[in-house]
DNA sequence: TAAGATGTCCTACACGTGTAAGAATAAACT
DNA sequence: AGTTTATTCTTACACGTGTAGGACATCTTA
């Protein structure tokens, strides 16, 4: 299975962004697509560093900069994790999921509609 | 809106005891109903006196000994943490959780045609 | 060529968490 | 009454995390 890498809070905005560009990016990139003002250029740097030691990410250099690309692949580290939060949160209950979202009022008709397509196969 | 207790992942297999029996229970009951040997005594009662500085759970005295019983409401907790979830693992995409438990082939066609009518109202 | 800009690497530090031991105390048994 | 037993309360400690600063190197530009 998928290596069992455990990431942080503040490492999954970071990998959010990796994931969402299909090229590698600098530290400098990385800042900018983030919310405004979310970390200084420091602080990503460390959360870049951090990641690669943990084996999240890899880097390889452009001239002096590092240039940051995920291994950990989204789709399976979302299933992953999502496996793991119905365990914990709902006993392992994807049913008591459903039944927390219908309930919560967080979606919309259309969602409804949706995701009713989406499990008529 | 719930207060914004947050509790650690340890803390939260405690609340799941307290929520899954009615009434107050002392710490050696937690113990009993947690997976066997999940911690020795004096763990879990840490965890319930941090649990009850936090405010997610309340005590009582019986005797010399603590009757603890959770003040977080299971439901809303539930409620909160899935959207939190949803919004850091998927953008706050609810189809798109939906489609990686599809995907995830986690599911059972039991599973599947239950949420199916859930969703069918 | 000296000064800024940019970037990496190393170091820091407080706080939460998992995990419990020890001291003190109260209850129960003999 | 004295000892064993159950419980609480206090204290501990290492590790991860959020959040960066400083030192040092390199690239650019006046």
């Amino acid at each position: 299975m998928g290596m069992n890498i455990e990431i942080s809070a503040a490492e999954l905005e970071v990998m959010q962004v990796l994931w969402s560009v299909d090229r590698p990016l600098r530290v400098q990139e990385v800042c900018d697509l983030l919310p405004k003002n979310r970390w200084k250029y420091k602080t990503v740097a460390t959360l870049l560093m951090r990641m690669e030691e943990k084996g999240a990410v890899a880097s390889s250099k452009e001239g002096k900069a590092n240039l940051y690309r995920p291994l950990l692949e989204r789709e399976a580290y979302q299933r992953e994790q999502t496996k793991n939060f119905v365990d914990r949160l709902y006993n392992g209950s994807v049913r008591d999921l459903a039944v927390s979202l219908l309930h919560g009022g967080g979606l919309s008709e259309a969602d409804v509609e949706e995701i009713r397509k989406l499990f008529q196969l």
